[in-house]
DNA sequence: CGATTTTCTTACGGACTCTTTACGCCTTTC
DNA sequence: GAAAGGCGTAAAGAGTCCGTAAGAAAATCG
């Protein structure tokens, strides 16, 4: 499954150079020209990586950085104009994972994009991921819940983490149960379910009405998204 | 006057993201990419801070940080990869102020290159510890709680000080064994059990529940924040 | 070499976690 | 409509970890 990439730019000839390149490249590329059309965009086509030029005719290019980022984890990687250094501080403070100044080399950008591909895949065990309320800690071994600290168990804190790290996508018994048990544990399902009884008391609001871990019946688990 | 920081790593990529990053947050920047080119920047510069990957052609990493260390009280915050505990554990003892793990992201290492400035910055001297009541004295060997001297073993102090130095983050049983006594050591937990009980009896004002030095269960030790 | 300090080893009670089992409820299947 | 099997929950037993004490071994010092 190749990576979604999303070119956001309102320059023509940038787009019309960019996706073709990306394309001979093995990426899937979708593209926008307006900082409307970009959130749509992401919305629908929830890409891998999104490369963003800041200087937008509508919305602003930081504005769509920022709002992307409250609601994905997907890697930005920021265009901008020489000189507009302030721009550039805000989007990385605001979350952009890098930027390339205008004019650039073809590679240089490849590289950056295979970077920010690769940093998201193994995520630095010290930032904490972040999904709605709940603020998982795995450098502090800590789950935060609505302000509020909640103690886990080992087990209990690897399947979150395993979990929340793919928000949104359905991981069926089996996986998890090799993930967290090995794969000699693929044929006890009783052991999940335990554990999942556990955690939701823990951390669900309403454990009756799960509104982090989800059941997809037959099938599996799936974390909420965000 | 902005601070001085140099980048030292072989790896061009690496070096050609940061050093841009950096000067737009407005330090000033030169780089080195090998560990002689280090040694002798430094003595040419004088930073006020060093980026040092501890992946070096020639001269190790962890031999730059002694030799720069046994000149100079600059503040060391290490690159390192994944996986390559030892190499972060002996860089630390050897002076190295913070490490980051590779792949990292840009905010992270801005972060702790700010935290390791400011904290250069309070103590004029080579610095003692300070942590709430405690202060650890790592030249003259010497802790003191509450205005009076503690005497420790140099096995007790070698733990605290390891705990001390990062404060708020769990260690694991696993990484604070292999750090005081050794890699064959991973396996023998008790060491550190009886290891801690005694520390706590001559630094925790109620040992029976702990204030500095905190389990948690089933993971590690966490020396508390501040 | 002897005395003292430090480190290592062992053992055990208490607390907690993990596994296993059982049962009721629900959805699917026949 | 009945049987089968997934799902959630509770509870008991087994196993593990933590803190502590006490003695043995090793290292240090005079």
């Amino acid at each position: 499954m190749p990576p979604k990439v999303l070119i956001v730019d309102d320059e023509p000839n940038i787009v019309s150079t960019l996706a073709p390149l990306l394309r001979t490249r093995g990426y899937e590329v979708s593209t926008a020209m307006s900082g409307r059309a970009a959130l749509e965009t992401v919305e629908r086509e929830k890409p891998d990586l999104i490369v963003l030029d800041l200087g937008l005719p509508d919305v602003d290019g930081v504005e769509v950085c920022r709002t992307v980022r409250e609601t994905m984890n997907v890697p930005i990687v920021v265009l901008s104009a020489r000189g507009a250094e302030g721009d550039k501080v805000r989007a990385l403070d605001l979350g952009a994972d890098d930027y390339v100044t205008k004019p650039f080399g073809s590679e240089e950008l490849l590289a950056r994009i295979r970077a920010a591909l690769r940093r998201r895949e193994a995520p630095p065990a010290s930032q904490p991921l972040v999904r709605g309320g709940l603020v998982i800690d795995r450098e502090r071994f800590r789950v935060v819940r609505d302000g509020e600290e909640v103690r886990l168990t080992p087990k209990e804190f690897e399947l979150l983490t395993f979990l929340a790290r793919h928000p949104g996508r359905v991981l069926t018994h089996q996986t998890i149960l090799k993930a967290i048990w090995g794969a000699n544990a693929v044929d006890q399902p009783e052991h999940l379910r335990v554990l999942v009884g556990a955690l939701r008391k823990k951390i669900e609001p309403n454990p009756s009405s799960p509104k982090y871990i989800l059941t997809e019946p037959w099938v599996g688990y799936r974390f909420a998204d965000v």
